[in-house]
DNA sequence: ATAGCAGCCGTACCATAGTACGGAGTCAAG
DNA sequence: CTTGACTCCGTACTATGGTACGGCTGCTAT
């Protein structure tokens, strides 16, 4: 387990910025590695906790669930973390369909707008039905 | 056409506060109707454009975006609504590939963390293989 | 006619998730 | 042994989309 990047080695890795690591540090999301001389050396330690959290970020956790998760991987409290899993599913579930639902109406203004000119092409009218 | 609720009618009817409607009026997304006396009345117009609004959100339009899309139903500039409907079906489509992406994750480490107890309930490494 | 709720207005504040900045220290190469 | 890139640190600022507050006024029911 070798220690060899910096934090811009670390940010570049997992495609966010230097300031984005140091916020998750201050957030507690990271911990903030010992320094060997005055700078801060990163392990892939560090890289799959940092990739995890991106990760968890696009399943929609905020940060602050993100926290407790990974508190939670400490711990091992599978019955929270099963209930927090299912939470979200729910809620993905829910906005893939709205997503979906938008899509489709997308899609019919698309359309109807898309022959030349003349005619309606009701913007307002193409979220009705969705 | 008969213009007869208020502002917290209005606001009730699509389900937002009072201040909201306002902030959308301030950002020049509802206009101000004429006020009958000193209160402003509102109609089947401004619920319709209110209810628009919320649904364009719904499907990732930003409140600028949404700003841009109701002068262009003035206009009717059709190549630049199909532009932009384009554009965010396309967003939604990234989008709504993420979001399965990242619910089989999940449904994953529900799986895995479903029995009592012992064993890995590894979060971390929930989302690697996603 | 008067209490009290609604509406109106400007301004200020909030949460979330960063992003920027400026100064000081440090490391490695030329 | 200096230059330049990078790090560290705290603080401040940003964007987005609201939400709250307080003063004033005017409509309505009792």
């Amino acid at each position: 387990m070798k220690n060899n990047v910096t934090i811009a080695g670390l940010a570049k890795a997992v495609g966010v910025g230097v300031e984005t690591v140091r916020y998750y540090q201050r957030r507690g999301l990271l911990e903030v590695p010992q320094a060997i001389g005055a700078v801060r050396h990163y392990g892939p330690d560090d890289l799959r906790r940092l990739s995890f959290i991106r990760r968890a970020q696009g399943a929609g956790f905020t940060l602050e669930e993100i926290t407790e998760l990974l508190a939670l991987d400490r711990t091992e409290d599978r019955t929270r973390i099963h209930a927090m899993a299912a939470e979200r599913i729910a809620a993905l579930d829910i906005k893939i369909h709205e997503l979906e639902a938008s899509r489709t109406a997308l899609e019919r203004l698309r359309a109807t707008c898309a022959s030349g000119k003349g005619g309606a092409c009701p913007i307002i009218e193409a979220f009705d039905p969705g």
